[in-house]
DNA sequence: GCAGCGCTGGAAAGCGCTTTCCCGCCACGC
DNA sequence: GCGTGGCGGGAAAGCGCTTTCCAGCGCTGC
């Protein structure tokens, strides 16, 4: 049917006015068009059905409508809610959102960084967690300085010390305040269900529960580490009934963790909360539902999104900004007073 | 630190061959280029970290290596299992995914296309759920025209009748086979929470569910109808009980609207299976856990994103071809003998 | 009355890359 | 020995757009 493509050149041919005049036309120029060629090119792109080349504009503009947005797993509501937030902000600014999910595996990010360089990504939201591993680290702030180097800018969700634009939730804040909450209902002895320990997520939120429960005179929790996913959290939590452990109350560094160690309670005829109290960290949406409903320190996922896209596309001065968001402790039926 | 931006022209200099010479060696041209120059230009371009611009390789070639995907909530689980198989396949490809959400709102489908050409996508994966709201669907066709007359591949799951590559979940089937499975357990009076009747999914699965009750001789279930999200199902799920509807059994055609309905029927002290029974569809991974576990009908979701990025990643024939894959029914702790 | 200015329109020079076309070279066959 | 190919290398013509630069024009101000 339609031609093969439609180009500004024919816009401007069949309008009858040159290439320079039709593109200030149809692209927000700061140059003025009087008004009857101005309406003459638009409706002839309109007839035409033109629709610009977003690989010429960004060429020769140098800069592209792309933003970034890098995951670990996009299946994970965490990083899902995070998501929703980045693409509404983005869209609304039409830009366009490309996704990049690394599996967890660190060097990844380096790898989607560089390719996001090579689409002249406007900017970047690196919504993964923060890992200790030094060499991936160190690849990574050199792929984040090339970046920004060629003009692009860079938001972290949860990772500082990078030198970018920051959304700090508060993990060490969260962490201890749920173990004060829980320390208040009566519990002595509490066990952890850790991530990775490389992960700063992980660390931040367990460094966290352990000053809550110091704050509250109540001895060290046993720590399991597992990997940060369902099955994860239900792998530490089989080894954690494995170990004979005398808690009562058991802290998943994660919701996603949490709904795993549930599982593994059910499983072995662990009662909870009756027999064990436990509790999770971020509020998942999809999982305000589950049954004993998972007390939790809620995290506003998508609000992050939207605040690290509003970071990154807000021109903003050099300075590396930091946004801080609270948890907010909410107990629910998963712990009981003890 | 390093130039504000190396070119090819730059590498291609500092190596001291002609630009073409550079291009073929750095991009799989079937042109070959001798032992000793080509070693020189890989060695220079690893040394000054060159990266070609995405935009101008996309412009010259006339086609970009990004990859469309269309969702319509990438927050909802099902949805973000399909991402993660798309992503899978698209970046193993070496492609880029970008990531266009439509809220739900038909008409977005149209625009984010309209976008995805502008960016020369090679290939586009429409995951939301047709409508059968005319005006939508034809600007929906007319723009999956445009694409495909441009070179860029279509590939739909679960939308059939657009002429493009798709891959069918066996809703009909899956709904079918689900009612015959219920009512073996001795259910007589049924119900369905639907989703928008406008939805084809829903209409589908709806569909198939009463030819399945049909089957067993079983009168026809009470429809609800609300939206297609979780709180949709919690307020079909009221409404329902509010009807004072005898069922003793109800199908949810989604997960996600079950999990609504099972916290309605909690709030208002319906026990699950006990007073009532109650099914899904989709066997939403991150809702394994919940308790009861929920009875569905088991799609492979994040393969079904594979296997539409396989589709619209391997050129194939002109014909749309199509690709079934059947949901099996999964009976779990949700739904009891009557 | 004219220099000078502001404003609009067009020509054309890129943006960084791919690819066609051409050229020189060598091996080969008659 | 010379025409024929085949092959590796380079020059250059785009790809579709933006933007600079220049030309023309109608004003204002002295």
């Amino acid at each position: 049917m339609s031609a093969r493509q439609v180009t500004l050149a024919e816009v401007a041919k069949q309008a009858g006015v040159s290439l320079a005049t039709a593109s200030r036309v149809l692209n927000g120029s700061t140059r003025q068009v009087s008004e009857d060629l101005s309406e003459r090119v638009l409706r002839t792109a309109e007839e035409l059905g033109y629709v610009p080349n977003a690989s010429a504009q960004a060429l020769a503009r140098n800069s592209s409508s792309l933003v970034g947005l890098v995951v670990h797993d996009i299946t994970d509501p965490y990083f899902s809610c995070i998501a929703a937030g980045v693409t509404r902000v983005a869209e609304e600014a039409g830009l366009v959102v490309v996704l990049g999910t690394t599996g967890r595996r660190p060097e990844r990010e380096a790898e989607l960084l560089s390719t996001l360089r090579a689409h002249r990504a406007r900017a970047v939201v690196l919504a993964g967690s923060r890992t200790t591993d030094r060499a991936a680290q160190a690849r990574l702030a050199a792929e984040i300085d090339a970046f920004t180097e060629q003009g692009g800018r860079v938001a972290c969700v949860s990772q500082a010390k990078l030198g970018t634009d920051t959304v700090v939730p508060g993990n060490r804040a969260g962490g201890r305040a749920l173990a004060r909450a829980l320390a208040e209902l009566g519990h002595k002895k509490f066990a952890v269900l850790g991530g990775p320990s490389e992960l700063v997520v992980a660390r931040d939120r367990l460094a966290g529960f352990k000053a809550g429960l110091s704050d509250a005179g109540i001895a060290p929790p046993v720590v399991v580490n597992g990997a940060f996913t369902r099955d994860g959290g239900y792998e530490a939590a089989m080894e954690l009934l494995a170990s004979k452990s005398r808690a009562t109350c058991v802290f998943a560094v994660t919701d996603v963790m949490a709904m795993g160690a549930m599982a593994a309670l059910r499983e072995r005829g662990v009662r909870v909360p009756e027999d064990m109290s436990i509790a999770g960290f971020d509020d998942i949406p999809t999982l305000r539902d589950t049954v004993p409903a998972l007390s939790t320190v809620r995290l506003p996922l998508e609000e992050m999104g939207e605040i690290a896209a509003g970071l990154v596309l807000d021109a903003g001065g050099d300075e590396a900004r930091t946004v801080r968001v609270a948890g907010e402790v909410v107990l629910r039926a998963s712990t009981a007073h003890n």
